[in-house]
DNA sequence: CGTTTTTGACCTGCGC
DNA sequence: GCGCAGGTCAAAAACG
């Protein structure tokens, strides 16, 4: 399953239609609202640095049997409710991440007041300098405390759950760990990376579900400001558009990792995840015509009218490439159309 | 030898 | 004010 989230704080106002789900380690009552499909690709771009816009994309994929794996797109089924990867919230005390990935069947029912919440929070009489403040010390902290005053954007966020056996996704991207902190309530650390290209704060954090060990949840913070590094290995035929990606924190999948990781691509969408055995690539662009290996087709073809309907949607954004819409672009963008655009 | 990972210490925010 | 938890730093170790 896949979910979407996108938060527009700068308006301080959710779009109803277009807030899949909320997500904040920051934001208090974050929760899951009704959406559908097409909401979720209308969706606004998670705003770039001043945003704050979170975005949460919730991705399953098994990691032994290509075939019968869903598929990211099948994944994208619309309501009702699939399968729950995540416990519910109360089980899930204080990992927000988890709160977010909250059962859908709360969703509903805490929708409203998630909502509300998440607005509290950005109405929250914080002042620009008091929230600028807040941001800042998450990243500066010990360094420099005299920049306190500065302002500092909170960087767009998004997190996403991945069912592998792999902790670290293979995102295209290279990235230095920098710390690992064990979590509370968790048996599993929670790992911080830091992208190593050197003008790139990009930060992600990776751990796993303390209720599902087999569920990744990586979060990301910040926007590359260069492009997906080309790897030698796994990247294989994404690369060509992986090069004309250059904008933010979309690029998962690829080559940077080490091997035998799981790989997504979510910049063009080609995902892919390669695990002991397996290795499969989904072109959610390309459905059928989509190449990479063996069972591929078959990832596509039980769902394929339903991702047509996924990828038709208002299919607002019309020139994604063009423009630089933030993470949520990056990674559901054009491609989500049904513009078939190949590698 | 350069790069990455490990890991303990440190800093900060938040709740009590 | 204190303690806890999250996040980061940085020296040492490991790795290629």
């Amino acid at each position: 399953m896949l979910l979407i989230n996108s938060m527009e704080k700068e308006n301080n106002k959710l779009k109803p239609e277009t807030s899949a789900a909320l997500f904040s380690d920051q934001i208090p009552g974050s929760s899951i609202t009704n959406y559908s499909l097409s909401s979720i690709f209308d969706m606004p771009p998670c705003e770039t640095e001043k945003s704050s816009s979170l975005c949460l994309i919730e991705t399953m994929f098994a990691s032994h049997d290509p075939i019968n794996t869903p598929s990211i797109f099948d994944l994208l089924q619309p309501p009702p409710p699939p399968p729950l990867l995540i416990p519910p919230q109360s089980q899930v005390p204080k990992i927000p991440l988890s709160e977010i990935v909250n059962t859908p069947n709360n969703s509903s029912s805490i929708s409203s007041s998630s909502i509300e919440a998440a607005n509290d929070d950005q109405h929250t009489t914080k002042t620009v300098d008091q929230q600028a403040d807040d941001n800042q010390d998450k990243n500066k902290k010990q360094l420099k405390p005299k920049n306190k005053k500065q302002k500092r954007e909170r960087e767009p966020r998004f997190a996403f759950m991945t069912k592998s056996e792999v902790d670290h996704l293979d995102d295209g991207f290279r990235w230095r760990k920098y710390g690992q902190k064990a979590v509370k309530n968790s048996p599993f650390p929670r790992s911080y990376y830091r992208c190593t290209t050197a003008t790139c704060g990009v930060k992600k954090r990776v751990e796993r579900s303390s209720e599902d060990p087999s569920i990744v949840v990586t979060t990301y913070e910040g926007t590359h400001t260069h492009p997906c590094p080309i790897t030698p290995r796994g990247s294989i035929g994404i690369l060509p558009e992986t090069a004309g990606y250059s904008g933010s924190i979309g690029g998962l999948g690829g080559g940077g990792g080490g091997g035998g990781t799981s790989s997504l691509y979510f910049p063009q969408f080609h995902y892919q995840v390669q695990q002991q055995q397996s290795t499969y690539f989904h072109t959610p662009t390309l459905p059928r015509s989509f190449t990479s290996n063996t069972s591929d087709s078959s990832l596509f073809s039980t769902t394929n009218s339903s991702q047509e309907r996924m990828f038709s949607p208002s299919t607002s954004s019309s020139s994604p490439l063009a423009r630089d819409h933030g993470l949520l672009q990056d990674m559901v963008p054009s491609q989500m159309r049904n513009d078939p655009k190949e590698e």
